[in-house]
Parts: C-alpha cells; structure tokens; sequence
RNA sequence: GGUCCGGUAGCUCAGUCGGUUAGAGCAGGGGACUCAUAAUCCCUUGGUCGGGGGUUCGAGUCCCUCCCGGACUACCA
C-alpha cells in the first residue's frame, strides 16, 4: 500500500479552562489514531492549538488583574502539560492567539470578501444604558410581537414559535440591568452562507466525510431551508483580532479558531521545514478532524464553506464522538465526577483511561460512560491479567539465554495473529477501537492457555529441558509482543517497556508479521500496576468541591481565607451592575415550604412543586430541577422563592413564582435553604 | 411534543447477505495449577434476542405497530 499524507487535528480546548477527563476522550481518540497511521508507516502530522478568543477570556482577565497574554501563557502551559502526561502526541500545539494565526485569517478573510459572501447589516440591536453595552439575544426579554405572550427570549417566542430579533419585542428588558433598552443602529458583518447551500449539501451529504447520523442531521436541521447569515464580527471590546478593513470590531471566535489549525501546521511547518501548501493544498494530503458532537456544525457548515471559498482542501472526513458520562451521569461537579486531567493523574496512570476508552470507543456518536467500576475491572482483568501476564509469567525464564535462535513450532498461533493484523488495522482505521480491543484480548485468550499447556516452571526443573524451556518461553514472549504491537497505538508505554524487554524496539506495525528470535531478554520489571479502588476514590473525592469534601461545624475564626475557592463561577456568570435598595425591595422573597412535589413525566428539566407560604397560603410552581432532586425528599422542606413574580402560563399549568437555587444548570442546581428557626411566609430582607 | 439512535445472558457487548442448535468477555457455581501483580487454566449455570402482528420454506436480522431507554431539539429562563 503507497504512503498516505495525513493531517489529523483534535479541536481546540479553550483556555478558560483546565483539561479534564471529557476533553481527553477526544484527544485520546485523535492520538490513537495518529499513533495507529505513524505505526502503518504512513506520513501523518497532528496538530492543535488553544482555543483563546472571546469576551470570557477578557473579563477573567479583569478579574484576576492581569493581560490576557499572561492568562493564555499559563493555561497554555498548564493544558500542554497535562496533555503531554497523558501521552498525546501532538507535533504541535498553537494558540489561536499566535501571530501566524492572524495572518491566515486576513488572507482567509480576503478570500471570503473576494468571492462577494461579506455583507454589512445595519443591525437594529438592543442596547443597554445602564451597563453601556449591546445585548446579544438572550440577555433580552419581552412580550412577543406576534401573539403578545410576555416574557419571550429575544430571538424566537416559546409559545408560537415564530422568530423575530430583540429589537422586534413588544416590552424589552435588559436581563442584566432590568432596564429598557434603547434601539441602537450597529453594524455587523456577516457571510451569506446560503450561497454555499448547493455545495455544503453535496459535500455533507456524499457519504464520505461524515458518519451518516451527522450527515442527517445537517439536511434535518440545516439544509431544509435557507441557510441563515453568519455574523461574524463583534464590536469592541472584545478579545481578538481586528477586522483590518473594518476598524473597531473583531472576529467573532468563531472565525478563527478553526484556522487555528492552520497555524498550527504552519508553526510546524517553519521549524521543520515543511511545506505548508502540502498539507492544506494538495489533493494527496488527507485532512481528518476528530471534534464532539457539540461542534459539530461550525466544523460540518461553517469550516467547509470557508475551506471551499478559499481554495484549501476540505476535510477528507470529520470524525464526531459523544460526551463523556461518569456511572452513566453527565458528568458532575458537586458529585466529584467532574475530573480534571491533573486530578485523575495524581492518582491513576494515564494507560488505564486511554485503553478504557479505546474498548468502549465506536465510529459512532453516541455518549461514552466511564463506570467506575466496570473501569477498574476492566483494565485489570485484560491488561494485568491477561496481557502483562504473559510476559511476567515467562520473562524471568530466559533472562540469562534471551530467546531461541530459531522460531520453534507453535501449533500456528503466531501466523494466527500474525493474520489477524489486517483485520485489527481495519478496525483502527474506522476508528471503531472497541472492535481492535477485543481482536486483541482474543490473542491474549489464546496465548495463556499455551503457557498453561507447557509449564514452564515444571521444565525448568530439569536441567535436560532447557532448550524447550526456552522455546516456549521464545513463543509466549512473541505472542505477547505482537499484542503490544496491536496496542501500541493505545498503550504506547507498554510498547516502549515491551521493546526494552526484548531489545528490540516496536516502531512498525508489520513487525507482528515476523518472530523475534535470538535476542537477549532484560530483566523483568513491573509493566502495569492494578488499579486499586481507593486510588480511584481519592481522585473522586479531590474532585469535589471544598466546601462537599470538609467536614461541616469546624472553625470559621481564622482572619485569612483558607478555602481557596475556584474564580471559575465567577467568570462563567460575571456581577451584574450595581442596582439600588429600591431595586432590590421590588423583588419579594420568601421562605416557603414544599407542600407537593411531582415530576412532570413530559417535561425533562421540570419538577412540579406546592408552596406554602403560611396560612393556607398556597403557590403552584414549576422549577427546572428535576435532574437534581427527588421531588419526595423536596417535600417539607423550606425554601426560598420569589413570591411576587408575574405568572406565568406554561404548558403544564399557570407558575407562579421561582424556586430560588444557584448553579450552572443539569444536575448542578442548589436549592437554597434558610437556617433553622425560619417559618413560611417570612421575607427576606 | 418533534427528529434521530438503540433494546440480544446479572453486567459490557458481538452477531456479515435472512440460513445448522444465538455467541464472547466479565460476574456467579465447580475443579485444577502454583511460573506470574490473589494473576492463570479447565468445566459449568444462565437468553420467549423489548411486546404484538406481518413477509418468508426459514426472522435476532426485513416490514408494520406498540412499549422502554438515550441523544438532539423545544420547554425550563
């Protein structure tokens, strides 16, 4: 087979946040992969970068006082760390902050202007006086222009499902402000799409580059009707590039972090000497994105289209994945399944995800769960068990006369895996590694029982049968070498210990095909530690959040904050602007006591709940919580709630007030109580 | 509610074009071994292939329908 040309990229993580174990499923998918073609002989570069634009860049910076370079350099340094110890092998990793960056997205950016997709709208945008700044749709609200239902999102009504802008709403309201917002004239950019509607339809649909539920799902929900404009620029102040040829406004982040990729390539290019045309010019060169499911159309329209519009080669295929669940929940952070790259790594080797992964892993979309216990026994049945058995069950026999000259006879096991390559590369090649793993683990099946067969701790006994002793022993150590050649990809530590054994490094694919023979054997030294169940209770337990994991009733005397809490609520949800006591007073709460509780089976998000507020004294209220509470071990408890809220109508009755409760929303919400000795119906001043 | 995907042993899953008696690993039960990280090996229990209907000589597989689960989407704000 001719040598392929091989772009992979992973997709950018943003430098917001730390590397946790949902963003190494992808990269662990993407490196295998790589690590998979490199190993087929096949010229493949993989590259990433981070993903740094956007308002939530900027105002954690303002937050923490310092430049947003300085922000970057750290995340930077800390994400390429925890992705180095988990053994990806990127041949680079950028930032779409970098220089080259911009660069390309000027040149991009004139190609698209060139080829007439560019054009200015005269937005009618909300803008808010109080806080001085424009609204994105949905910090605004207001009474639907079309069937007069209050309380409406700014860009399409929940109760007729027409769509209009902010700027059509009856009786708009800032949500950060409470204020009226005034009508102000701004002027965005945007990029008609739909004058690529004929080719994104056939790229998308050929069959070729995408899993066919993606494919799908774009003619679904996308290429049915007119693709809509693209906005693409934001006004200042933003963190990113400027527009050259329109001052004061920057490329939505969207923009250019796929070009990230680019760069990328071409910072590799510049200091190897590469050539960047032949990666994102030549019709040898194949590209493939692995990115999850929630990307999925800025990289199946938007990127495409861009691609197409300036003349570089479109994806030979966009591999989608799911998202990671832990004990079949998303994944969360008050229950310590929230784990961050470094914390699993303070505990655990990185070889037992990575081949976790890759026996769970499919071509498919579907979520991927991490069961923690299906995890541990998983990995120490097959990889302890079964594979690093073989070697440390046999090494330490032949670690004076290293193997036999010649391949003695086996009964035809090692030509059966040999065979079995072609079939496990198949298998790496469609990215359904769950298939390779068990291929894999039935070589592991087949070799033990040999071992079993020809005991050699009974040959060894007599002297007379040392040339057998170290014929079987030469057999079990090329099965077992074969398998770590099958899972180099996946456990490349275990290939890198295995050639160190043997003296003979793995580098290729096709050295299954050939027995080692001849070659001294090292000393045995432990491969693979099992996993120990507290290892993986610790690193849940560090998970958690503080305030979870400490003891309740210690000392709060101490002058310095000692808990060290995370800036990372803060900056998701930034402080609304300062309001006034009068403000404040307008909103009426109360504490109220759950009388009832339901789930409403219809509903995913909702639970249905009584409220009492004293005195037969009774509020029917709907509260998006139903992932995060029983509704019977609601009842009887106090709560807090807004109690003069307007009603309002939904589809399962009339609600008439919200439950109060912080949180990001899933099964992250919390409910606030009042301490004891508070009754229904009090007011909270 | 809409769209899509799925339902095979206690668990995780395989099952090709419709073709013999539906498979594997783990877990469970029994035995063996003692080289190996309490690892390994042999034997073994266990299934109305979600329910019902249809097509067919023949259905886990194809069609219809219902039930259940998940994802997306809407609602939740």
């Amino acid at each position: 087979m001719p040598k392929r040309r091989l772009l992979v990229t992973s997709a950018l993580p943003y430098v917001n946040g730390h590397i946790h174990l949902g963003y190494i499923l992808e990269t662990v998918q993407t490196d295998i992969w790589v690590r998979f073609q490199k190993l087929r002989g096949n010229e493949c570069l993989y590259v990433c970068a981070d993903d740094t634009h956007g308002t939530a860049t900027m105002i954690r910076a303002q937050q923490e006082g310092r430049s947003e370079a300085e922000l970057i350099a750290d995340m930077q340094a800390a994400h390429v760390a925890d992705l180095k110890d988990f053994d990806i092998s990127f041949d680079n990793f950028g930032s779409t902050n970098d220089p080259e960056n911009e660069r390309f997205c000027q040149s991009m950016w004139h190609s698209i202007r060139e080829a007439g997709l560019v054009k200015e709208k005269n937005v009618e945008q909300l803008f808010d006086p109080v806080v001085g700044t424009f609204l994105a749709d949905r910090f605004v609200r207001g009474t639907c222009p079309k069937c007069n239902s209050a309380d409406q999102p700014g860009d399409n009504c929940s109760k007729c499902g027409s769509t209009y802008g902010p700027a059509d709403l009856l009786d708009p309201k800032s949500t950060l402000s409470g204020a009226t917002p005034e009508v102000r004239s701004a002027k965005h950019l945007f990029i008609e799409l739909e004058q690529l509607h004929e080719f994104l339809e056939t790229w998308s649909q050929s069959g070729k580059h995408l899993q066919p539920e993606i494919a799908n799902y774009l003619q679904g929900h996308f290429l049915g009707e007119p693709l809509r404009d693209w906005d693409i620029s934001r006004p200042a102040p933003y963190f990113g590039f400027e527009i050259p040829d329109y001052p004061g406004n920057y490329w939505y982040v969207w923009f250019d972090a796929p070009i990230g990729y680019m760069a990328s390539t071409q910072q590799w290019c510049d200091r190897t000497g590469g050539n960047f045309d032949d990666w994102w010019k030549s019709s040898d060169t194949e590209i493939h994105h692995f990115i999850g499911k929630d990307i999925t159309y800025f990289h199946t329209l938007f990127w495409p289209g861009m691609l197409k519009t300036a003349g570089y080669s479109l994806p030979t295929k966009v591999h989608i994945h799911g998202f990671l669940t832990v004990d079949g929940e998303k994944m969360s952070k008050s229950k310590g399944t929230f784990v961050n790259a470094r914390t699993y790594l303070n505990h655990l080797d990185p070889s037992y995800l990575r081949y976790f992964y890759a026996a769970k892993l499919n071509d498919r979309v579907d979520d991927l769960d991490l069961a923690l216990d299906e995890f541990i026994a998983k990995v120490n049945t097959d990889l302890v068990g079964k594979v690093v058995n073989l070697a440390s069950r046999t090494a330490k026999f032949v670690e004076q006369i290293g193997l036999s000259k010649e391949y003695p006879e086996d009964g035809g096991l090692f030509v059966h895996a040999a065979q079995l390559g072609d079939e496990i590369a198949e298998a790496y090649e469609s990215c359904d590694y769950s298939r390779a793993m068990r291929l894999v683990l039935g070589l592991a099946d087949r070799a033990n029982p040999f071992v079993e067969e020809n005991k050699p701790w009974e040959l060894r006994k007599d002297p007379g049968n040392a040339a057998r002793l170290q014929d079987v022993c030469t057999i079990a150590l090329n099965l077992f070498r074969q398998i770590a050649i099958y899972l180099a990809p996946v456990l490349p530590r275990l290939a890198q210990q295995t050639g160190e054994l043997l003296n003979d490094p793995i580098t290729s694919w096709d050295q299954a095909q050939t027995p080692l023979v001849g070659t001294p054997v090292a000393k045995f030294k432990h491969m693979l530690k099992r996993i120990e169940e507290k290892d993986v209770h610790a690193m849940i337990e560090e998970s958690k959040p503080a305030e979870v994991a400490s003891a309740p009733g210690e000392s709060i005397t101490e002058s310095v904050d000692r808990w060290n809490d995370s800036a990372d609520a803060l900056a998701a949800e930034p402080l609304a602007p300062e309001c006034t006591f009068d403000d404040f007073t307008k909103v009426d709460l109360r504490v109220a006591r759950v009388v009832e509780a339901e789930a409403i089976p219809e509903a995913k998000k909702l639970l249905k709940l009584k409220l009492s507020l004293g005195g037969g004294e009774y509020r029917q209220v709907f509260a998006g919580i139903k992932a995060a509470y029983e509704p019977e071990k609601l009842v009887g408890r106090l709560v807090v709630m807004v109690a003069n809220l307007a009603p309002r109508q939904m589809s399962f009755g009339l609600s008439e007030g919200m439950v109060i409760a912080s949180g990001p929303g899933g099964p992250d919400v919390f409910v606030l109580s009042p301490d004891d000795g508070a009754v229904p119906g009090q007011r909270v001043h």
